[in-house]
DNA sequence: AAGTGGTCTAGACCACGTC
DNA sequence: ACGTGGTCTAGACCACTTT
């Protein structure tokens, strides 16, 4: 009998997950240490270690020092989704992205905004925009930005270049949380996208921070019939 | 001048991301290679490789062969859902969940859930549950088995054990895609959740084969203020 | 106390895509 | 053609956590 080799990492991930999928690994089965593995497959223990490590990471295979590797239980399977800029994800479906600034102003925020992001009752700049795709209302944005720590974008014409666009390209974010939710289209909304007042809109909510100091929180009302999609 | 050493992969990316976050290297440009990197950290190139490799995965990085290693231009960042069990989820909250079967049925499913699953006339196993949460409805879930592929589950009692829970115990999947949109209530779902007809509902529509045979799949429509949240 | 995964090193070969 | 990232190896030390 030949032992079979597994050579790269992504042969030795495609035994493994063979091997669950048999049930010879079931849920919450403990598999062989990363020694044993190596050995049997005839590769160095750094490849299966990263095979191993692309699949607890994954959610596939928990790991833990000492305690070892085990299938996953209940595989929290987990979903890796984009956010590109509205105008790449328009381009995407092959549309054209269109963009209008429908309001600028500088005042301070409602109490749910200070709340989140955390800057007291100093005044923001308030943004809200329509983006619209093959000149369909496509999105409501509704964005307020901490114009102390990005005062260049007082000077910006945000006619032209989304607030996004600039922000990106120019005060990078160290970290920041992401929301989704379904809401009732508010009258404001319902007239910039055109549709009854009540409408359920898929809604994203994103704010952002620069180490301590908060940049930016948006809202994002999508158009009925908006649908975010991934692979699992 | 004593030259700085990043000894491990994690500081290394730390170094990579202050420089472009003081842009040092701005978004769009070239950062030295792997060697260089690795010579002027004073660490391994496979060190190096590995923190890099991570920021190409975040979305930060672009890097191809030979053509080098990039600041992306537009972070597209990556944002990582977890999906767990319903049950999971609402413990997570710390609240009680409960679950009750509504409906069982075997029958030709609709033509959307047809062309989903690719099963054609074939009769599957549908199933309504409501989930809730300290005893308040929680989420709504509709699905369809192919109970050709588990044919065990039709002597499971789905009263007491939920489906999802019976599938990832005993039908592992090897892929599926999930989807989240804005759904205005029907009437059955009103009805269950106690809600008006055409709230927004926050709605997930998953579906999942193993291998080329598909298993199920089910939507689920969540009660009003509902929030799936993460961190990017 | 001991065994596990986590990581680093130094070297090597290779696939790929740009030049 | 050739430089880049992608990967593998063999060995080593270490952090953590469970026993």
């Amino acid at each position: 009998m030949i032992a079979p080799h597994f050579n790269t990492w992504q042969s030795v991930q495609d035994e493994v997950l063979r091997r669950i999928h048999i049930r010879a690994w079931p849920p919450g089965s403990a598999i062989p240490n990363e020694a044993d593995l190596a050995t049997e497959f005839g590769c160095a223990r750094a490849t299966v270690n990263r095979a191993l490590r692309a699949l607890a990471e994954a959610g596939i295979l928990d790991r833990r020092r000492r305690a070892g590797t085990r299938v996953a239980l209940h595989p929290v399977r987990k979903a890796t989704l984009s956010i590109p800029l509205i105008s790449a994800e328009v381009a995407a479906r092959g549309q054209r992205h269109g963009y209008r600034l429908l309001a600028r102003s500088e005042v301070c925020p409602p109490a749910p905004v200070r709340a989140q992001l955390g800057t007291g009752t100093r005044p923001l700049l308030h943004l809200l925009a329509l983006h619209t795709a093959d000149a369909a209302p496509y999105v409501v944005e509704d964005r307020w930005v901490n114009i102390a720590v990005v005062p260049e974008m007082r000077d910006i014409d945000l006619s032209v270049q989304t607030a996004n666009e600039w922000l990106v390209a120019n005060a990078p974010f160290t970290h920041g949380d992401i929301a989704f939710s379904a809401h009732a289209a508010s009258a404001a909304e319902a007239q910039h996208l055109g549709i009854p007042i009540g409408a359920a809109l898929f809604v994203v909510d994103r704010t952002t921070w620069n180490g301590a100091a908060p940049i930016t929180a948006v809202r994002l009302a999508y158009a009925p019939g908006y649908r975010m999609q991934t692979a699992i």
